[in-house]
DNA sequence: CAATTTTAAGACCAAATAGTCTTTAATAGG
DNA sequence: CCTATTAAAGACTATTTGGTCTTAAAATTG
């Protein structure tokens, strides 16, 4: 459903919730390492999300990315748009362009609630929000893959 | 979330499910203009079902695509797995590997029940059963696409 | 059995996504 | 102010998916 660029930037970003501040900022070649993920199509990826205003970062030595306040306020939503644009998000299960509640493909209501649902959830819920959720439920309803690594 | 070809495969095996049968044969020209599908690729495609037992064809004047017992007897999931693989569908949304009920990624259960839910719809009704349904709930819940361009 | 119509087969081309590499610019620290 | 370190920028390559085209083979009809 999602590029792997949006899944990339997602997790990059809720890593970036959790581990980093203005003072803590993460290179490229950690937060690679620790996603595991190519840490040069990542650093492309964390570019064009700092131009979109949903990372910060800094050069130079103790340089790396990081997330404001206002990155804070974006939501999963925001990423996957600035990723993927909403079209794949939002198109129909069988392809067809005229599929509406009016006018619904066969599947059309096996499918269409619950991509609502998980929209709603993806709007409705900051990353700061998003990372304390991850916090409150501890290491199990964390993002394991990195979580583990990060020291 | 699905590839085009498996959209194309699906549509196209509810079509015939819906207008052919081994006397009424329907040529790829005919389907792929009903529903707005690239003739060649459909040829191909339909080509592969037929090796899987989805679809079955004749050669020849009069020839063309049709379902038999067989054929009507299979699921959406079966022609999902012919055409995707299972890989895609089953795989975690933010693309972890160790992604699971018990390991769960942070957005798992905003989206693991729901895909749990459609996979089950789709093994567990025949494309016969399918069909019966889309003419039971008439051409508001049709396949609209070309229910309307089928004379 | 010949002509025609249709799928079968497979080589081919195009576009999107995924991923790499190299050069430049900014910044911190000695 | 020089050097090292880091992201920024953009050109480049690879892989996958989507889609086309051409030739062969099967079946029907006269």
């Amino acid at each position: 459903m999602l590029s792997n660029a949006a899944q990339y930037a997602i997790r990059s970003i809720l890593y970036l919730a959790l581990y980093s501040s203005a003072t803590q900022r993460i290179r490229t070649k950690k937060i690679s390492q620790d996603l595991e993920v190519p840490q040069p199509f990542l650093a492309k990826l964390l570019q064009r999300l700092g131009g979109a205003d949903l990372v910060s970062s800094s050069k130079g030595p103790n340089g790396g990315f990081y997330l404001n306040k206002t990155n804070r306020n974006k939501t999963v939503w925001d990423i996957i748009v600035t990723v993927d644009g909403t079209e794949k998000f939002n198109q129909c299960f069988l392809g067809l362009h005229t599929c509406s509640d009016n006018n619904p493909c066969p599947v059309h209501f096996n499918v269409s609630p619950f991509k609502q649902i998980i929209k709603k959830d993806f709007k409705g819920k900051t990353i700061a929000q998003f990372s304390e959720e991850i916090k409150k439920r501890g290491t199990v309803l964390s993002l394991k893959d990195f979580d583990a690594l990060h020291k």
